[in-house]
This record gives C-alpha cells, sequence and structure tokens, in this order.
DNA sequence: ACAATTAATAAATCACTGTTCATTAGCTTG
DNA sequence: CAAGCTAATGAACAGTGATTTATTAATTGT
C-alpha cells in the first residue's frame, strides 16, 4: 500500500484522527447522516456518504453501526424525546387560559422543533413510513400519539373550564395539528421551489399563528 | 434460443400479447407503476416489477417511455388535471352561501381525490420532491397553486358578501386546505399501522367535516 | 406464400453502492 | 523499545437494478 493516500488524508485534518476520542464518532456519524437524510432522502444518502460528511472513510461507520438502517433507526430514536418532554412541562406548569397556553406551545414547538432539523426527520418518516413499518410504528408511538395526548389534555382543560365549547374532541386535536404538520412537511418539500409562494413556506410563524387564531375563534363559547 | 420459455409465456397469458393492442399498453404500464408507486415508494418499484403488473416483460416499457423518470413524469401529469377541473366548475357553477360551496367541494375533493389513487400520488410528491425538483415545480404550479387559487376566489367571495369575516386571506386558505392534505398523507403512511387512532384516519370525510365546521365557525361574522 | 414490419422478449451489459476484510498507523504498556 | 492493541483505512466483493440489444413470433401487404 502506499503511504501518499494517508498521508494526504493526515494532512487533510487538522487533528490527527486516532486523537478524536472514540466516543465521539458515533455522535458525529449520526449528526452528518442526519444531514444527508434531510437534505437527500434516505436511499440517495450513501454509506460513504455519510462517511466523508462525518470525517472518516467507508468502513468507518460500520465499526459503530451494524449497517444504514440501523444508523437511521439511531437517528430517529435521538432526536425526539427531549423537545416533547419541553413541551409537556410547559403545558403542565401552566394555569392560564387554555389559548394562551396553545399560542405559547406553538411559538416552542415552532423554535424547537418545526424550524430544526428535526422537522426535515418528520417529512423522511412520512416519506418511508411503508419502506419501515416497525419504525414508522415507533415513530408513531413515541412521537405522534404523545403529540396528540397532550394537546388533547389541553382541549379537554378548556372545554371543562368553559373556555371552548364542546367540539368533538379527537377531531379537532388533529385540526390543530394539521397546520404545524403541512408546514413542517411543505417548508422541506415544496417550500424550497424558486417561485413557491405558499402562506405557510414564507411567513411560517406567522402562518400558525393565524391558523391558531382562526381557530380558536371557532372554539370559544361566543 | 429455447422455445419452452416462450410457450410457457403463451400459455399463461389468456389473451396473446401481439394481439393486445398496441394502444393500451402505455396506460396499462402507467397504471401498473401508480399502483407501485403509491404502495411501495419511487426507488424501490424495480422497472421490472412494473412490466410484470402490466402483464409484459423487462424490456417492454423501454418501448413506450424513455426511462423510469418519464414514467414518473407521465403519470403525474395524468392523474389530476381533470379531478381539479370538475371542482372549479362546482365552484363557478355554485350561487348558494361560501360556507355550503365549502362543505359541498371538501366532499367532491375527497371522493375524486382524497379516497382515490391520486392521494398516494400527493404523498409521494412529496416523499420526492428534493430528489426531482423540475417535477415538483410542475406539480406544484399545476396541482398546488391552482387548489391554492381556487379556495382564495371561494373565500374571497365569502368575505366580500359578508358571510365571512376579514381574515388574512393567504393564510386562511393554507389553513383550509392543511386538513386535507394531512388526511391524504396520513392514510397513505401512518394510517395503515395497526394501532393507529388518529382520528383523521378512522374516519376521513368525518375529520373533514368537522375540520371544516370549525375554521367555518371562526370564519363567521358573529 | 413470402418478404417486410411490428411488438415483444430475455439475455447481456453496466454502473452503482452496501458491506466485508486484510492491512496500516499510531498509541500504550511492560 | 518491542509487542500488542485499537481505531481506521480503502481495496475488493457481491447483489441489485436500470438500460440496451440481438433475437423471435406474429401480422400485414403484395
Amino acid at each position: 500500500m502506499n503511504m501518499n493516500s494517508v498521508k494526504s488524508m493526515t494532512e487533510n485534518c487538522p487533528i490527527a484522527r486516532w486523537r478524536r476520542k472514540k466516543e465521539a464518532r458515533p455522535t458525529e456519524i449520526l449528526d452528518a447522516a442526519l444531514g444527508l437524510f434531510v437534505e437527500k432522502g434516505y436511499r440517495a444518502t450513501k454509506m460513504e456518504d455519510i462517511a466523508r460528511a462525518a470525517g472518516v472513510t467507508k468502513g468507518t461507520p460500520y465499526l459503530y453501526f451494524q449497517n444504514k438502517e440501523e444508523i437511521f433507526k439511531a437517528i430517529a430514536r435521538g432526536t425526539i424525546v427531549a423537545n416533547l418532554q419541553q413541551l409537556d412541562q410547559i403545558a403542565r406548569d401552566f394555569d392560564g387560559s387554555a389559548s394562551v397556553l396553545l399560542h405559547r406551545m406553538v411559538e416552542q414547538w415552532w423554535q424547537q422543533v418545526g424550524s430544526a432539523q428535526s422537522a426535515g426527520l418528520c417529512k423522511l418518516m412520512i416519506a418511508e413510513a411503508a419502506n419501515f413499518p416497525e419504525l414508522a410504528q415507533f415513530y408513531f408511538d413515541e412521537v405522534i400519539a404523545p403529540s396528540n395526548q397532550m394537546l388533547s389534555m389541553v382541549l379537554q382543560r378548556g372545554i371543562d373550564s368553559g373556555e371552548f365549547r364542546a367540539v368533538p374532541l379527537v377531531h379537532t386535536v388533529d385540526a390543530l395539528l394539521a397546520p404545524l404538520l403541512t408546514t413542517m412537511i411543505f417548508s422541506h418539500s415544496f417550500g424550497q421551489l424558486p417561485g413557491c409562494c405558499i402562506g405557510s413556506t414564507k411567513d411560517p410563524l406567522g402562518f400558525l399563528k393565524d391558523a391558531l387564531d382562526l381557530v380558536l375563534h371557532g372554539l370559544k363559547n361566543n
């Protein structure tokens, strides 16, 4: 084997690779993979792309993960729990009106989830759900169902206190979630197009607020 | 070459392949491809799968389409225009209240688009938008923008007549579209999961009506 | 009946990419 | 400082799947 390649590799790396801590490697790989998955989709992302983006070579990811699918799973598992719990905390601590709480939650959600890379992951899950049933199930159980649950409680609270009229709970929760979902989805698909003039993509937070206002107006006991 | 394979092929086909009309072939191929794309996604669908599903062999699709991508495009082009025009017609012919018109349009949309295979295509576009920018552009121009335009006009009519209060038009249109989109998307991703208990997937039309009612209630000049 | 034409086949090609594995470089310990 | 260990490499392998093409079978026109 020639040492040229190694030499050039060493030259390119400010920090020699064997000095970087081993523990950092899995996270580096997952971060790199997340970015590429969100940008190009699951299939279009090559293992070599992931490796290079993580600053290593083809074989290295396999030292830490069995295969591509496991990387995907590890990412999905690692990018959700914290955010949801934060939202849950807000909902639990709050004791003002349900309307104000909902506004605050939407804002928080946008900052922590909707505008972050996690949003791309959500789109990815939708796109790949059919190909990875177990993973879709996991995402549903850990993300979607809890979100629904959380919103459900807030809504119920508002109805009980007389702030909202008695609407069909399940359907209303979904109606509340719909704008959040479309915002995420559009911003990671058609939203990228040059001529895209859809309200939710040009001013996402403004759209979310208006959409929430509209629904809240419809929920009020007038 | 052996004639066994040919013979068995002939035996398997109730109608000899050279008697089937040539003009039917492109449609047969596109139909087969649509089904597979919706079911398995674009990349996971092999050309041979398409061919077999259409009752021909590997090479035949290439006699009618340049490549896989062209098949995808042809499908996208073939499954949308008619439906939208029908909806447009309804909106134009109607002269009752905007609320009633919206209800009728949603119902029609569900029957013609939301519950049909086209819905799977919409999910597919979202999933593949990043990989096929030109196609995404096409879909946006031909489907999404016109839909927005149509809804925009109905909404404006309601505002002008005093039936609705003066809401921010662009954002409200998106808010109206959101439930339709999530219904489509969920029914073709997480909706398939055994334990999925989301309102919009168990009773889509019921959800759509409730969601519309909620928004309409919020739109009314009370 | 026979050339020419058409529709379709199916084997071959070709590029790509996930995965493995023999090898290497640097670090560590006795 | 030598022997062993660890992290990483990168060439090689293998499966897949899109596309091409030589060949065959039916049909048509003369």
